[in-house]
DNA sequence: TATAATGATGAATTCCTTTCATAAAACCGC
DNA sequence: GCGGTTTTATGAAAGGAATTCATCATTATA
């Protein structure tokens, strides 16, 4: 069976011309590469070298395999030079989750400079899960999720990144823009814009309307935050949305922000891993750099001063 | 180091998915395998395989190596088919040198069938030698070497392919156009044309004008065989080629034939090879294909009858 | 819960590679 | 042509790495 060792000896008696030198330069003696070749040919039933003066020469074969020798051995050391990225924790891939909707501005301020950092780290987002982003981290399909709603899971861990307060936004023009509060009984003629996500994972359906025994006239999907905002400016309904994605666009937009009840719906967002995960240095510097880009506060103006 | 059988062990893996049927397939113990896994992680440092209940799952390190594998025994097993060819003898390349120029379009007829029949053989044909042809071959720049002059060398031997003659060809208008035989004196005012090749290796001077203490009035070297025998039909110059040669273009070309000298020039194409060649079974069908293609002999016309 | 399937591990063994010592052949300079 | 040098070839011995064996631990299955 054709080796790499066996590439390697027909690579270097090529290089060098003499068995004797190949033999040095693979600290080996001159028998070794000698008895090598004369095993590899009788396996392959065909001459390689012969020799020629006190030198050897390839025949047709011989040469053809010197070919598939370069060509090979580049590949191994390739392969190996990969593996070593992957062993000293500079290459591997980031499989990121994330159930929050809205973070996902906030998480491409976290991966441009980290990609920047990492060139050989591949970093992967997922948005949809087929059972949840907990399952879907327990069973290794994502490898990071970023979630406000930390559930106990066997082997997993979160760490808090930064905490924010869902708010609600209505158009400029809506009655309700001049108060600073707004209570469920107020929105029950509203129509809901919100996130295309099940109603138990929508807080402001759980947290507000539930409690309250009240809902909102009607709900809508949207994928788009964008379009979303300027549904709400259009006031063709109302959302909720965390206070610092809504102060990115209340200059840009007819907007006003309220607080969803008296305390507000205060929520804090973690980065959940594999408690088991090998520690790749990658990992941990994703997760510093998360830490450290919080997302910029909201300004005073019309919702409460928040966190 | 990275070796064939680690690649075969992940790829098995790979395919199987479990260490216990791999080693089925490998036909090595499964404790084999779980070992050359472990040596593998420890010299690359990087884990390949983890346990996911009883069965095995491959880290990311461990699926690039899988890429990797693929890649690699594929290319493994494509060399070894390539070799398994050249000991089977049905592939291989032929280098063959042509010492005679006009011999090309006879060649051709040798080689293109040849080519048909063994598909994997290269050819190569050289006309030009850096020092000679006999040299060349002895010295395995070329594998086989047509030529008139099988000049005796130690380790080379030669087969006598068919004999033919040398013929005079000159313009059918020619004063001598109807004569048979043409000796050295009626030629002193004619302008010789001749491939490019020395003199002492041109037979008409060697073994016709020289003996008989003559020469041409001019001597030009001409490529091309048709640009040659243009010129003869224009009576621009006289020329010597073989008669079977002389054969094709009589027809065509306003040109007849004389003999050189009572006798005529007979010679003999022979191929040269060297004795301790391997003994491929494409060369043998070479020497057998050319054995069997004889030149068109030449019509009764012009030149006496020749062989 | 018993049973089957699978992987991990340490020690012993087997097999293959390598080395050593030496021969044979070829080139070089005189 | 003849030693001296360089290079490859070869058989026997030594060394080392891969493999097996026996066994345990873990997990899935009935």
């Amino acid at each position: 069976m054709l080796e790499r060792t066996h590439l390697a000896i027909i690579h270097e008696v090529h290089r060098l011309g003499t068995l004797t030198a190949a033999a040095r330069a693979l600290n080996l003696s001159q028998s070794a590469l000698s008895h090598a070749i004369r095993r590899l040919e009788q396996q392959a039933g065909t001459a390689l070298l012969y020799k020629h003066g006190r030198r050897l020469r390839f025949t047709e074969a011989g040469h053809y395999l010197c070919g598939v020798a370069e060509r090979l051995l580049a590949q191994f050391d390739h392969a190996e030079t990969i593996l070593g990225a992957f062993a000293a924790g500079r290459k591997g891939s980031l499989r990121i989750g994330v159930e929050c909707h809205p973070c996902h501005r906030w998480l491409v301020r976290v991966v441009s400079p980290f990609l920047a950092r990492w060139p050989e780290v591949d970093i992967d987002i997922r948005r949809e899960f087929q059972f949840s982003g907990i399952a879907a981290l327990t069973q290794h399909d994502i490898d990071m999720l970023i979630t406000p709603d930390p559930l106990g899971a066997a082997g997993l861990c979160f760490t808090p990144l930064f905490g924010y307060e869902m708010v609600l936004v209505i158009s400029r023009s809506h009655p309700l823009a001049t108060q600073q509060v707004a209570r469920p009984a107020d929105l029950t003629e509203e129509i809901l814009l919100s996130y295309p996500v099940k109603d138990e994972r929508l807080d402001i359906l759980s947290l507000f309307f539930t409690p309250a025994q009240c809902r909102p006239r009607g709900h809508k999907h949207v994928e788009d935050t964008e379009i979303l905002l300027r549904m709400v400016a259009a006031g063709r309904g109302i959302s909720a949305i965390p206070d610092w994605l809504a102060a990115e666009y209340l200059n840009e937009l007819p907007l006003s922000t309220l607080r969803l009840g008296a305390g507000g719906l205060q929520k804090q967002l973690y980065i959940g891993r594999r408690d088991k995960d090998r520690p790749a240095p990658f990992i941990d510097c994703f997760l510093e750099m998360a830490k450290d880009t919080k997302p910029a506060p909201l300004r005073a103006q019309g919702a409460g001063a928040v966190l």
